[in-house]
DNA sequence: AATATTAATTGATCATCGATCAATTAAGCC
DNA sequence: GGCTTAATTGATCGATGATCAATTAATATT
């Protein structure tokens, strides 16, 4: 047959999708496979590529719907006026989404054949995850440090990311032990964010101390020191 | 033919796991085929079959040297007297790995198919991993605190393998901050651990000043507070 | 109403994948 | 030299992503 009025092109798109997103969610990214979506929503294999250019586009969309869902989790939880609080409280929001829904999440995250990339809208939509950590982290760092502030939140939503990353591959961390390091992670960074200048002052004298004479001033980069 | 008297067992193996690490290092972990390794080393795809279980115990006997080359760079770093900059020299060390060896270093965290695990000897591997951050974290945290020197020896190595992992998504992060991002996460966080004690005061009484009166004292969780 | 136009849908088909296994062949032993 | 053992082969299977000529239904035109 041909353009069956079952459904218009959007609905498709959506059947699509739901029957995708219902696979990954029951039985993980492995088992996501053209034919099975098919069979799923009672069209043939290749009606599919009418609708998304290939595999990898259906997963994209997939991992879209996944991003929204995140991030309307992360903006639901309260601004609160005090950072660190707000902090804690999206970090538990980020664990929970990841702990809950482990298939979707994982598939985020997961590396495309070397050579492809992802388009550019899906990038814009994961920077969108930053934006409520670096809005509490408005208290701590002032209007005027916007570039550190955009940098701190970045290294905190990368640090909770890296904490539940090794989680979710079973047996390199629990479970159980990721909220507390998600607290550490979070109260302790705050801290050291909190006595910036003093900080700074004592790491430049210690580094000076360990052999030769070094000047770690700002913007130094130890960690390039020893390139290869 | 059968025996044949090219290779010793043993030479075989190390020959696969050779064949297979060239071509994952140059076109990295798709293009890895049970076919392509017997190609390269003039064997027939069966006989790989003699040697390994399957083709994801050839990935993980690859992953089990890419982590004793990062283990190897991580333990090369001389330990210093002083933590913090310890602590910044493994990171560099972890960061240079995984930019000058981004297929190697991806196979690492690719996630399996649902329901499979790896072999525990891989687990281990992976936790001598934090033990030179444990190291380095004795200077602040003295003997008497193992347990929270565990924790965060793992909180500082998840992080950095977090910025790592979303600046190897290319375009999710550049290759160009993570240096930046892993000194401010490494001397924050370590900042925040120095003075302990009066960071828990202080967000005791902030949270504590929030809403509801809750005693947010040592132990307590905001990170579950709002379990679904 | 009949026909032509357009486009959605199909499913056979292709190359490739991981994995299996009967058949083959070489090495070691008596 | 014949026998035993085990390594090696490659055809084969089922399943994958993707392609495309053929089919068919909805719409426009006459």
């Amino acid at each position: 047959m041909a353009r069956r009025s079952d459904h218009t092109r959007d609905e498709l798109h959506a059947l699509i999708l739901g029957a995708a997103g219902v696979i990954v969610e029951r039985e993980g990214a492995a088992a996501l496979t053209i034919r099975r979506i098919a069979d799923a929503i009672g069209y043939s294999s290749g009606t599919l590529y009418n609708l998304f250019k290939d595999i990898d586009d259906i997963v994209v969309h997939l991992n879209a719907a996944t991003l929204d869902e995140l991030h309307g989790a992360l903006t639901a939880v309260p601004p609160g006026r005090e950072g660190e609080a707000t902090i804690l409280s999206l970090a538990g929001c980020y664990l929970r989404f990841a702990r809950n829904r482990p298939h979707a999440w994982r598939m985020l995250f997961q590396n495309l054949p070397s050579g492809r990339s992802r388009p550019v809208w899906y990038y814009r939509r994961m920077d969108r995850l930053f934006v409520p950590v670096e809005d509490a982290l408005r208290p701590m760092l002032a209007d005027g440090r916007a570039a550190e502030r955009r940098r701190s939140a970045r290294v905190l939503w990368a640090g909770i990311h890296g904490i539940c990353s090794l989680a979710s591959d079973e047996a390199v961390l629990g479970w159980g032990d990721v909220d507390a390091m998600a607290e550490s992670l979070i109260r302790n960074y705050v801290a050291g964010l909190r006595d910036k200048r003093r900080v700074s002052r004592r790491n430049q004298r210690l580094i000076a101390g360990k052999g030769k004479k070094v000047r770690a001033g700002r913007g130094n980069a130890p960690l390039e020191s020893q390139g290869k």
